[in-house]
DNA sequence: GAGGCTATGTATAACCT
DNA sequence: TAGGTTATACATAGCCT
């Protein structure tokens, strides 16, 4: 779209990359804008320069209200505002569901009570992905502090030794306690680290 | 952009405006992407379908900063269970005006409508509860797996004191490897564990 | 409805001021 | 550093399958 085609990397030169940044953030905003008219869809756009700036753009009352929140903290909130969504997938699925079951002709005449019945079983599955990932990370936090327990057990054990060979070194003795298994957590070691929460 | 000049306003028909949603749609989130590695900046995209179906981009950093991010928000999440609340209500009752305009086609259309607003509000205040609690749950952790690298250096330390001195028992001499740090991690002994998730 | 095609309108990279 | 110009690369409207 310019004089030469562009790598698709991060522009290493400070200066390009502030005037590519600065073209390119206000002709993505046009066209968020654009969508929105066009399609009369609800658009949310939220940029944060890497020197915290916060650029924006949305369509949606609502959205501008949750992304009202994030402004006075800058950065952190792009992030939250992907988890909100993630967590929200699911849910507007269910929606869709629900209104094009609402949107058949034929299923129209279906009763408010078949549609409660609907959105009760939504909820449930809903509630089920819920905690089954919470007990995912109640698991993963149990494992963690077992973890926890097992290194400093194995941090106590070393501890006593060293302070048992300062003990001989003074006296002048040898040592003699065994150091036969301050190495049986090394297993532990082999383990990725968790990765339940992604 | 394509071969005519197009009108900034809503496109009226409904096929050709599903067709330029998708088309645009993409490219938008393209432009997106890009902008973001270009320019290495964060950035948060969200489009709502007039059906209510998400789609999103976001250039996603470490989970560790959404942590730190996140914790300014905790103050939010009795006004966000206080708005699920006052959804509900609404909704409930929303549904009740769709039942008592069943008959009436173009009232139910206007309904289901505002129902889908609701729906959407609704479910962001139950996003962000949910998104609350999970971002408690990882942080806690986070925090054990803190915890975890902190032991395991420490341990690595010792170990390899206890290595030294074994050389030097070998080898005769004495123990000159200093103490005096193999402690500096003693104040993790003394915080008590995590219970954010009780 | 999703893809592919092309003519055409836009966005923008490199320059320039 | 910002804003204007121009040559190009890109996006996409209208068609077709």
């Amino acid at each position: 779209m310019g004089r030469r085609k562009v790598q698709m990397k991060r522009i290493e030169d400070k200066s390009s990359r502030q005037v590519t940044f600065s073209k390119r953030r206000s002709g993505l905003i046009k066209k968020a804008r654009e969508l929105s008219v066009l399609c009369d869809v609800e658009i949310a756009l939220v940029i944060f320069s890497s020197r915290g700036r916060l650029y924006e753009f949305s369509s949606a009352d609502g959205l501008t209200k949750i992304l009202e929140r994030y402004r006075c903290h800058y950065e952190q909130e792009s992030e939250a505002s992907k988890d909100v969504n993630e967590s929200l997938r699911s849910h507007t699925e269910l929606l869709h569901i629900v209104q094009s079951q609402l949107e058949e002709p034929n299923v129209v005449k279906q009763s408010v009570m078949d549609l409660e019945k609907l959105e009760k079983q939504l909820d449930m599955a809903l509630s089920e992905t819920r905690s089954r990932k919470t007990q995912l990370m109640m698991e993963s936090v149990m494992t963690l502090q077992e973890k926890e327990k097992l290194l400093r057990a194995e941090n106590e054990l070393l501890e006593r030794e060293i302070a048992a060979m300062e003990k001989n070194e003074d006296e002048g003795n040898e040592v003699v306690i065994g150091f036969s298994n301050h190495q049986h957590l090394g297993n532990l070691r082999q383990q990725p680290t968790l990765s339940l929460l992604q």
